[in-house]
RNA sequence: CGCGGGGUGGAGCAGCCUGGUAGCUCGUUAGGCUCAUAACCUAAAGGUCGCAAGUUCAAAUCUUGCCCCCGCAA
């Protein structure tokens, strides 16, 4: 069986792994290095990482649909494409190219959230349970019909973090299972039923800040949905501050609490902030320039106290 | 050469502009208070102020070079 393996984030380098030990994996596609980080220096992804160390050809066109990507494929003659969190959108034209078909594997239970960020959604809407999907893939983003499908509970202790190494490894086990059972054409495919599609769009830096008027259930589950990227953030002293770990408190001092965004106790337990309904603690936080750090370590060195306020920057952009 | 913040006892910070015996919050240790405590009170230990060179009577503080950490941007 020779396989082209199409995969960028971190999400797709256990299956990458695993199909290298039972198959051909005769070219791995990644996205193209960029400059990124302080001082622009150029960077590859994880799955090209995981490629060079497993002394895979890599291949990272820049546009995965033009001609020449194309005439690359068809060189290659490969049986099956195996797309997973790849990042660009592959043309009909493409998916054509194998002699079986393309599979893609995708963190959700399609229908439900379908499109780049399904893990951080299900997380940021506070479902209890999300999954994996193996569907051969159609034109339309994670339209095309399920060939397996698995379901896991999603607890309260997840983050968007913890839950992509969970499904990864679940897309590593479930894509060998597919294509196990494509080799032996035993397998079944299952039309999405269209009545239930959601969307799950690629995250914006804006999807992390915090609007204190929510519930604290909802901040609190925002905070572990946008991570690693972008990260809950909000402002304090004008300064961006991430939120990295909260937890729920039972209301206190429910009269005099204050205002969404103020904050109405210090304690070894962290930030306490009152939100639109209940309150937060904040345990583990950044402020801009500084490292990530406990509450507490937080507020030996910052005079924080009741009645400041989280939110907005009062400088207004030019 | 993308923009910016920072490296000060174990942790987080102030002091630097306007050089002159190193400070705050917390932690640690000992003692006290208390029925009791992670609470409170008292005391103590603990610092080559990132590294190197320079200016100066004198450098955490001014100048130059280097190392390291971090935010933004992507």
């Amino acid at each position: 069986m020779n396989i082209a393996f199409f995969g960028s984030a971190k999400f797709a380098v256990p299956a990458l792994k695993a199909l290298a030990g039972l198959y051909n994996v005769s070219c791995v596609v990644t996205q193209p290095d960029k400059q990124k980080g302080r001082g622009l220096t150029l960077e590859h992804t994880a799955v090209k990482d995981q490629a060079l160390e497993l002394k895979l050809k890599t291949y990272q066109p820049v546009k995965i649909n033009h001609a020449e990507a194309i005439a690359f494929f068809k060189k290659l003659k490969p049986d099956l494409f195996v797309v997973a969190a790849y990042g660009q959108i592959l043309s009909q034209e493409v998916l054509d190219i194998p002699q079986i078909f393309s599979l893609n594997a995708h963190a959700s239970l399609l229908p439900k959230y379908r499109g780049a960020a399904p893990i951080n959604w299900a997380i940021i809407n506070g479902d209890t349970k999300t999954g994996l999907s193996i569907i051969k893939m159609e034109k339309a983003m994670d339209s095309g019909p399920i060939i397996l499908q698995k379901e896991i509970n999603i607890s309260q202790a997840d983050t968007a973090i913890s839950l992509e190494g969970k499904l990864a490894d679940i897309a590593a086990r479930l894509l060998l299972e597919a294509i196990h059972s494509i080799e032996k054409r035993n397998y079944i495919l299952k039309p999405q039923d269209d009545k239930n599609i959601t969307f799950a769009p690629k995250l914006k830096k804006e999807d992390g800040q915090i609007n204190w008027e929510k519930s604290a259930i909802d901040i609190f589950n925002l905070i572990k949905g946008v991570l690693p990227w972008p990260g809950a953030f909000t402002y304090y002293n004008d300064k961006l501050l991430k939120i990295y770990r909260s937890q729920l408190a039972r209301a206190l001092g429910r009269g005099d609490a204050g205002e969404p965004g103020q904050i109405i106790q210090v304690s070894k337990e962290g930030i306490i902030v009152e939100t639109g309904k209940d309150n937060l603690i904040i345990e583990e936080l950044q402020i801009e320039g500084k490292r990530r750090m406990p509450a507490e370590e937080f507020i030996a060195g910052h005079r924080i106290s009741p009645g400041d306020r989280l939110g907005y920057p009062e400088k207004k952009i030019a």
